[in-house]
DNA sequence: ATGCACCCTGTAGCAACTACAGGGTCAAGG
DNA sequence: CCTTGACCCTGTAGTTGCTACAGGGTGCAT
């Protein structure tokens, strides 16, 4: 068999769903080469294309900011360096997963203990607003 | 006691632990009233701006956004309305903090998954970058 | 040849601020 | 009185990770 033709950003978007945009912001920023064009002007992209998008998205989805994403990519480039800086990457992210994990847990508990303490009659009593309020606003 | 001097923005921002340029944005945005100016046009605040920006930054901790905080504003200014639009936009919010509580949970467990899994060689059989890569990608 | 789906570039917008640049004001110390 | 330094002013641009146009060109089917 010969090697499948070139995809069309159009396609790449399908197979990765991502959207069209969001690929040639990639591109802008970096994370994706410049392609070859087509005759008509259309980027062009083959396999290793779908690839690497595919690991962007995927660190995507994990949270990994772009930046972080960047250098993830530029180790998995160089197969001979050491591992240990990707393991560091990966563990401050999920330290900052977990630091946000906490603080939402808080927050979820706050919000249940305010709602919980509405009785739904007129604002000037609302047990939310109050709570919201500097601590026991008189006034 | 006669009541206490205006103000200045910074101390209003010292006061409610929040920068001089976001209470400046906040007043762009109208969450907050424009001030009086003083002679030479600093902006007075006295203790219902303390009030309302103590209730926007309390707001903000609770992770409502600004648009939600506009409206929550506007119903603890109209102490006649009913409290279930309080209630409303607090369970909404609550359910979708909720969601990404969830949605952490999860990427809190891949990421440990994929930590766990690496023996820190050379990135050649990095686990990570394996994990992250479409799915056992050869080549 | 004409429609229609797709592609191109470039710019502006979103949230919620933050960070200047380039000035003016005010109180204290010398 | 004058200077120094901390504060204040406006206005604009930057941040993150896209998304949404506007105003065009391309490619294929009918």
């Amino acid at each position: 068999m010969a090697h499948a033709p070139p995809m069309t950003i159009g396609d790449l978007a399908a197979a990765t769903n991502t959207r069209v945009e969001t690929i040639r912001w990639y591109e802008k920023v970096k994370l994706l080469p410049a392609t070859e064009r087509s005759a008509g002007n259309y980027r062009l992209y083959g396999p290793e294309h779908l690839r690497r998008l595919s690991f962007i998205r995927r660190g995507r989805d994990l949270g990994f900011t772009v930046d972080q994403i960047r250098e993830l990519l530029a180790m998995a480039d160089d197969r001979d360096r050491s591992c240990a800086e990707v393991d560091t990457i990966a563990r401050a992210h999920l330290a900052q997963v977990e630091r946000k994990l906490a603080d939402l847990t808080r927050l979820a508990h706050e919000l249940r203990d305010v709602i919980g303490q509405c009785g739904c009659g007129s604002v000037a009593d609302c047990r939310i607003i109050e709570a919201l309020s500097p601590h026991g606003d008189p006034s």
